[in-house]
DNA sequence: CTAATCTACAACCAAATGGTTGTAGATCAA
DNA sequence: TTGATCTACAACCATTTGGTTGTAGATTAG
């Protein structure tokens, strides 16, 4: 869970997640479109992967990254949580003021 | 956006998430709870209050931290712009393996 | 075969992060 | 008033993060 909100914690990798999954992309595909190096990249990718919100799929000699949903689906179950645990809070403030 | 997933990349930043809330809790009460120092704690609190998770009312010599559900909110929509995006492209490949 | 391309990975650096201790200002209790 | 409690904030430290450059291994193109 650290490393997926950590993943998401920055917007070079969020827009990376973006591009993934609105087209096909190389790792050089997509190092070309950031003002930073290759490697940069390149890290940014391998934070991505380790959070499953991607994975690289060898193909030739690149490496193509697609997108994971996994990670995604994993952030939106706790945020789903925070959700209910507030709208129970809600009630119950509610029921308190319908006591009182 | 940057501050909020930082925010909640740490496991002990979403458990006080969490403990708020079920609660009312002090930053002191909160600090009760942990191993760390109260001045960690405090910084951690800090965090979430940027990230617009929390919000502080001062009450007496306590502060109380209640549950702020912007940031939850703004986050979720991320998350489900992600998986928009996501449907769309399942929908795309669909389309090709129909014509195909 | 040779040269260009794509990737991986190490080493390095500045800045941010997560923790500590210590000090000081408010507020409450006796 | 005095002492205890709650908070804020600064200074410091080790580790992580986000970036760089450089080197080397595969794979493709000519």
């Amino acid at each position: 869970m650290d490393r997926l909100f950590q993943a998401l914690a920055d917007a070079t990798r969020r827009d990376i997640v973006a591009r993934v999954l609105t087209g096909e992309f190389s790792v050089s595909g997509l190092a070309a479109g950031y003002e930073m190096s290759f490697a940069a990249v390149q890290k940014h990718v391998a934070v991505l992967e380790r959070a499953s919100l991607v994975v690289k799929e060898k193909h030739g000699r690149e490496q193509m990254v697609r997108p994971h949903p996994e990670g995604v689906r994993r952030a939106r179950r706790l945020l789903d949580e925070y959700e209910m645990l507030w709208r129970q809070r809600v009630d119950r403030i509610q029921d308190i003021l319908a006591d009182g």
